[in-house]
Formats: structure tokens, sequence, C-alpha cells
DNA sequence: TATTGTTATACTCTATAACTATA
DNA sequence: TATAGTTATAGAGTATAACAATA
């Protein structure tokens, strides 16, 4: 019957967002360490950083269009980065009017060490799980994924 | 071996980690429906209403524990759903200090609506996958509720 | 005195508008 | 003229401190 299908998914749809919801609000919480020696990022600090950790050198333009922001708002972003000594900024070699932002060494690792930080919190949560649970979760992953991607 | 369980996990941590973020910041983005006809409520205000739809009447303090906030910044969220009439306010029956909070019926609409539209955006993504992706879903969606819990 | 909630005030984050420098 | 970026300014959202009402 189209009708039980259609009604299972609704089913489906409305548990999977409720956990995803919460593992992710659950995650987030974990990307500052409590009383840590290292500066605390704002959210879009924090993602700005690992755009560029990522990507590579680009400019504020581009940066700002990445994470959504305007540029104003990315402005600020960069001078705090840039106090934490997290980026350098450069002339462009052959446009003037563009600055080129790259990460430091320092910046690189602040955000692997937040990576890790999360990871371990669910390595050591998936570690509670049984053999299966974690198969299970290990083919959702890709198609969770997917389903983000549309 | 020991320490190639725990890489594999190590990997599945990552990669659970980045697709339950990036699906569930798709899910936000469709809080809100474009151009309607309804107030459009700030990430607090809404889960502020619904967890008041969903626990019942309480007062203030209670919510503002429920939703992690301080009590003067809930004053604020009371006063923008009582002016958009989602929310009543009540005095306690024995208690004069305390204050009821009550979600109207078109404060739970709102909700439901909500819900709804979300509901209906991953209902579809999910259509499109095949019946076997889906069943693993349905088997993950549990364990990331756990997960969340622990 | 302790508790509940509000008011006063300040800080952070983000936006739009206006400006500067360069193309 | 158009583009890249910054500065000026305003509007949310949240916090702490101080206050009023009640227990």
């Amino acid at each position: 019957m189209t009708s039980s299908g259609t009604r299972a998914d609704a089913g489906l749809a409305t548990g999977l967002r409720i956990s995803v919801s919460r593992l992710a609000r659950r995650l987030r919480v974990e990307r500052t360490a409590p009383g840590q020696a290292e500066p605390v990022l704002s959210d879009t600090q924090f993602a700005a950083l690992a755009t560029l950790e990522k990507h590579g050198a680009m400019s504020p333009g581009e940066l700002a269009g990445h994470e959504r922001v305007q540029p104003p708002s990315m402005t600020r972003v960069i001078a705090a980065l840039e106090e934490w000594q997290l980026v350098t900024r450069a002339a462009h070699a052959s446009d003037r009017r563009q600055v080129v932002l790259t990460v430091t060494p320092a910046g690189r690792e602040l955000v692997a060490r937040a990576r890790r930080r999360r990871d371990a919190w669910l390595a050591r949560r998936l570690n509670e799980l049984t053999p299966q649970e974690r198969a299970t979760l290990r083919a959702a992953a890709p198609i969770l994924e997917k389903l983000s991607q549309s």
C-alpha cells in the first residue's frame, strides 16, 4: 500500500528529525573545552577558521560567501582571528584591492584540537554500543550525508 | 585487533559528526516558511514555545531552566510570545510570586505547522532513497537518540 | 531571609548604509 | 563606473546586577 509506505516515512521523518537535531546540539556543546587555555571562538569564528583550514587561502569576500554572512560581519570575524594569530592577512599578487587570508599553524592546530575533542566524545559514546549498532550507524552516516545535500 | 576497532570507530565518529551536524543545520532552515503570514520566531522563542507545548503549563523559571537561558532572557522571550498571543500568563493558584504560562491554540498550531513543514521536507528526501536505505535509517534513529542522551 | 520574576544596563553578533582604495 | 574591503551605526539576543513582591 502506498499510503502505508507514506505514513511509515512520516513517522521516520519525525523520529529522525528529533534524534538528529538532539545529537547535533549535544555535539555543538563539545566544541569548546571547559577551562582551556585557548581562545573561546564563537560559532561563526570557528566555522570561518575551519573553512579556511579546509579550503585553503581565500579572500574575505569569498569566505563571507562560504559562511553566508555579509562582508562587514566577516571583517570583524577576521579581525578577531587575526588578533589571536590564527590567520594572517597578505596582499593579493596582482589585485591590490584584495586581501588573502591564510591559516597559521596555531589556527590549524586549534581546529584539529576541537575536532579531536568532539570526535573523542562521540567515539566514547560509540564504544558503549553493540557492534551491530555501530554497524548500523556506519551504514547510516553516508545516507544522512546524502540527505543534507539534496 | 583492538586498535583496528578503535580506529574504525574514530573514523565513524568523524563521519557521523559531520553528517549529523550538516543535516541538523539543513533542517533548522526549514523551521520558517518563506513569505508566510505568521510571526517569524527566533530559535529560542520557537524552542520555548515547543517545550511549553510538549510539557504543558509551567513557570518562567522552569522554562528558562529547560531552555538553558537565564530568567531575564526568558522574560523577554515570553513577552514576545505573549504579544503574538501564542502563550498566556496566569497567576499561580497558591504562590502569588509565580506565573503560569500556557500555550494558546494559536501557539499549538504554529508549533504543529512548523513540525509538519520540517517533517514534510525530510519525508520528501526520504522518498528519494531506496527501501533499504530507509530501513537503515529506521534502525539508526533510536541509536542516535540514545547517543544524545548519554 | 529566601525565592520568583522583572527592570536596568552592557556586551556580542550581525545587518545595512556610507566611505576609501583600486580596477 | 564597478568591485573589494572597511568603518559607522543600529537592531537583535543574551548576560549580570539590582530591585520589587511574596513566601
